[in-house]
RNA sequence: GGUCAGUUGGCCGAGCGGUUAGGCAGAGGUCUGCAAAACCUCGUACAGCAGUUCGAAUCUGCUACUGACCUCCA
């Protein structure tokens, strides 16, 4: 391994610039990306960021970084709506199907987990639950009351987003300036407890029919979502850690408010490098739950669903994934699929073939294996670069078939080289069906 | 309306100032008998207009269109 094949340069959102990673406290990584809410079965589009970041997570450990890898779990506080009254998404189907909450939590939080790990992504070091960690989230409420950037309004806690302003500006991360919102916010209603529509809650009094309730000096309530994920990056990772991923569209306003929270409390951002995942597309539209336009994992597996016209082996889901770089939007088709899953099969047809090559005395001129390994390597190094190292594996392919076919010749050494792309691939991508 | 992205060959999708990305489909070929499979070879595309430059898909400006966020979403 030489030099760039011991780097990694991050797309830093906060810079909107690729950033040579630097760790914070080297061997050590943490890494923090924020998890589903268990209230529904894991769509097409929960598999980006679970394996864009299991890449990450793989990459990082085989430059030799000890890796905590955090990824939460929500089990509350995550509202149906931003006017910040309305049902937790939780609550409400425990209500609707006379459950306990934890038992819809537990459910789908076992559906993500089963179907997740169908797309060979690795677990997480913690996987934090927000419901359990609700002491921590009224001590950080507490400090941030202390510190003069939120105030109580009826048994419900809020940030004052335009005080917070006054000293660290709001929305470096996704690029906005609390004047602009100010001047473009629509007028919700019930916000009359807010002083500001851009206040956020970060404690709120539970209504009668709220099931999902704690105690607290305050009221009888709930944390707000953007609290959790503060409160569990630092106790796992430290008031400063190195990377926290997510999707885009967590961007603003999670994100925003999670980087407010902590400089609120502790006087500075906890995060180095941010980074999100663009969306999955279908016909053009980012596939998610507002629109009903997703497709389970549970229904790709399985082909049951109007807009597949087949099933979809998880592998060529990942494929199919990591063909596209991560920070790009991609769009759903039956066609793309298709490609990706005929191109996947070629590429393990190869693997299949390298392992029965016989070495030869030395190697053809055309056998190029140190530099197809070199652009590999470069490739994830620069910012995950996935669908160019694929494209090399392609270069690599065309070698070992020519191999197969007599044309090329190989050497010994080279013949090692070529196995352990494809085998670090299987480490570091998990093409491997 | 505000902010930010994007528009690449039949489809998907990289590239971000000069060199063939890659995959799928398609065409041609090899495999001592046909077909299939497999493998090999081939494609000169970058929304439009103007500009900068010796040179632009890549930089600048304008136009058109699409999308994301601004409300829950990975």
């Amino acid at each position: 391994m030489n030099a760039s094949s011991n780097s990694l340069f991050i797309y830093n959102t906060l810079s909107r610039k690729k950033e040579k990673f630097e760790a914070l406290h080297a061997p050590f990584v943490g890494l923090y990306v924020c998890g589903p809410t268990v209230y529904g079965d894991p769509h097409l589009g929960h598999s980006r960021p679970a394996i864009t970041f299991d890449i990450l997570f793989r990459y990082l450990k085989y430059l030799g970084y000890k890796v905590r890898y955090v990824r939460n779990i929500t089990d509350v506080g995550h509202l149906e709506n931003d006017e910040d009254q309305g049902d937790d998404k939780i609550g409400k189907k425990a209500r609707l199907d006379q459950l306990e909450p934890m038992e819809v939590a537990q459910y789908y939080t076992n559906r993500y987990h089963f179907f997740i790990n169908k797309l060979n992504v690795q677990d997480p070091s913690i996987e934090p639950h927000a419901s359990g960690h609700i002491l921590e989230q009224q001590h950080l409420v507490q400090e941030i009351l202390d510190n003069g950037f939120a105030y109580e309004s009826q048994g419900s806690v809020y940030f004052d987003v335009p005080k917070y302003n006054t000293q660290h500006p709001y929305g470096i991360l996704s690029g906005r300036n609390v004047e602009d919102m100010q001047a473009n916010t629509r007028s919700l209603a019930g916000q009359d407890e807010k002083r500001s529509p851009l206040d956020f809650a970060l404690w709120k009094k539970a209504s009668p029919e709220h099931i999902m309730r704690w105690p607290s000096k305050w009221s009888d309530g709930f944390p707000g979502w953007h609290l959790e994920c503060s409160v569990m990056s630092r106790k796992y990772l430290g008031a400063e850690f190195d990377i926290h991923g997510g999707g885009m569209d967590l961007q603003f306003p999670h994100h925003e408010c999670e980087i407010a929270q902590n400089t609120a409390s502790k006087g500075h951002s906890a995060v180095r490098y941010w980074m999100h995942n663009n969306m999955i597309t279908i016909n053009g539209q980012k596939m998610g739950k507002s629109l009903g336009n997703f497709i389970t994992l549970e229904q790709m597996f399985s082909g049951d669903h109007p807009l597949l016209a087949q099933a979809y082996n998880p592998s060529t889901i990942r494929f199919f994934i990591l063909q596209a770089h991560y920070r790009s939007t991609l769009d759903f088709s039956n066609e793309a699929l298709q490609a990706a899953e005929k191109g996947f099969k070629r590429l393990m047809a190869a693997w299949t073939t390298l392992k029965k090559i016989v070495p030869a005395a030395q190697s053809s001129d055309e056998v190029k294996v140190a530099e197809i390994s070199q652009r590999c390597f470069d490739a994830i190094a620069d910012d995950l670069n996935t669908p160019i190292l694929i494209s090399e594996l392609f270069d690599a392919v065309r070698v070992v078939n020519s191999l197969a076919d007599g044309k090329m010749q190989i050497a010994a050494s080279d013949l090692e080289t070529l196995r352990k792309l494809f085998r670090s691939e299987e480490h570091t991508s998990e093409l491997q069906s």
